[in-house]
RNA sequence: GUGGGUGUAGCUCAAUGGUAGAGCGCUGGACUGUGGCUCCAGUUGCUGCGGGUUCGAUCCCCGUCAUCCACCCCA
């Protein structure tokens, strides 16, 4: 029997691999120097936690989570995203009692019931960044520079980093009322998608690639027009101090996000390197939902990276280097070869990484497996380099050759 | 859920209505103990699966599954 991987779920390997560490590394080292501590949340949580944060009417909800009762029969959902259990974890462990903000990140899988396509799988990996307690727009700007550099030391260019903001519980009504009237009075001529927004989402219209769509709603009310004064002044704030930090973006008043939980300011940064599903990282404020999880309270924003989109970005810039040994022992006969495993577990005590053979061969097809290896040395160990108890090395790169006593081999590689 | 493309060797892909080939890779050799370059030899297939048309299907037809891309939606 022969097993698939199951659709839209993969296995990530060398090579690739090299790419996510490397990337993984970079974002911690990023994070930490921002105060942003790890957090590890459980993939599973209660379908009702994403259901209330995400929003009924949203599709991650009705149609692409993989949930499914549990053997006490309770509903269980692999998590489509990570702000909702981030937000429970504030919650349940009182984390407003220590000083504000609090910060976290965190990275993991997440699951949405879809059909793949390039950018897009049913397993999928997501690193977000979270922070709870502040309202002040100077947390906005952080965490917008934040992801800009983040993005920036990875080596990714030709990104857009895209800016709005889509009001509060306060303007956000009146906006939605009068962009309604706006697309009611042509209704019938949006396509059969913007019908279906109409009820569902409205301010999605805004954002649909229909040409005629696009057409129909040109003069259509922006909702930066219809910011209540307190979200005015702080997306202006915002907008501000990214001016005084030198961070680039663009501003989008048709920018929406698609869950129900956000406020005030949403950010995405996409690329065109990308396929249809050019988001490569998008978040933004979401100042109601602690309380509505039963916290006290608590204004917060976060983003999440998409690294499939990431690594995908990383992987057409610059080739990662796979990691080599630095040395390949080459044994000839059975007393070599004993030898030849003495030595290797010497030099690894010592933090150097030695290759084996595992097999008798020629020499030949030992020294073209320490090639392909990509190691650095090779050592050879035959049955005059026992007798005279020394070992022959040699520079894979240089060609340089000589030998050494073979108690002090390791002294060779240190230079 | 909807639409389109593609399924042949480990990988990338050819081919013809008469049961398959190249390049890369891998293994070995050209030097009885020295890699890369070159040359030589060897190596792998139920041509996705099931059915139909046909004397005969990898090729044509139907179904199915897988995969890719796009829509929807999102990271």
């Amino acid at each position: 029997m022969k097993y698939n991987a199951l659709k839209g779920v993969e296995d990530i390997l060398p090579p690739d691999i090299f790419i996510w560490q490397r990337a993984e590394a970079i974002a911690k080292s990023v994070f930490s120097r921002y105060g942003f501590s790890e957090i590890r949340l459980p993939i599973i949580e209660s379908t009702d936690l994403f259901v209330r944060s995400i929003g009924e009417s949203t599709d991650i909800v009705g149609k692409e989570m993989y949930t499914f009762p549990d053997k006490a029969g309770r509903s269980i959902t692999l998590r489509p995203e990570g702000t909702a259990s981030a937000v429970r974890c504030y919650v349940e462990h009182g984390l407003n009692n220590l000083p504000s903000p609090q910060k976290f990140f965190y990275t993991g899988p997440m699951f949405r019931y879809e059909r793949p396509q390039k950018g897009r799988q049913r397993q999928f990996y997501q690193m977000g960044a979270e922070v709870f307690g502040s309202a002040h727009p100077s947390i906005d700007a952080e965490i917008i520079v934040m992801l800009n550099n983040l993005l920036s030391e990875l080596g990714l260019k030709e990104v857009k980093f895209e800016l709005n903001s889509i009001g509060c519980e306060q303007c956000r009504p009146a906006y939605k009322s009068s962009l309604t009237d706006f697309f009611r009075s042509k209704l019938d001529q949006y396509c059969p998608d913007c019908k279906n927004r109409f009820i569902t989402n409205p301010l999605r219209i805004l954002d649909c690639k229909v040409e005629e769509c696009i057409e129909l709603r040109k003069g259509a009310p922006s909702v930066t027009d219809h910011l209540c004064d307190a979200c005015r002044t702080h997306f202006d704030e915002l907008l501000l101090r990214l001016n005084l930090m030198n961070t680039k973006y663009t501003l989008n008043p048709n920018l929406v996000r698609g869950l129900d939980y956000y406020t005030r300011t949403a950010f995405e940064v996409t690329s065109e390197h990308l396929g249809a599903q050019k988001a490569v990282a998008g978040g933004g404020r979401y100042d109601r939902l602690v309380k509505e999880f039963g916290g006290p309270e608590t204004p917060a924003i976060g983003f999440a990276i998409g690294m499939e989109r990431l690594i995908a970005l990383l992987k057409d810039s610059e080739g990662a280097a796979a990691p080599a040994p630095k040395v390949f022992i080459a044994a000839l006969g059975d007393e070599a070869d004993r030898q030849a495993s003495v030595i290797a577990e010497d030099l690894r005590k010592k933090g150097i990484w030695a290759e084996l053979n595992y097999s008798s061969a020629s020499l030949k097809s030992q020294m073209r497996k320490a090639d392909r290896l990509g190691a650095e040395y090779v050592f050879i160990i035959g049955e005059n380099e026992l007798k005279d108890g020394i070992v022959q090395w040699k520079n894979l790169k240089t060609g340089d050759q000589g030998q050494y006593d073979i108690k002090t081999t390791f002294e060779v590689l240190i230079n």
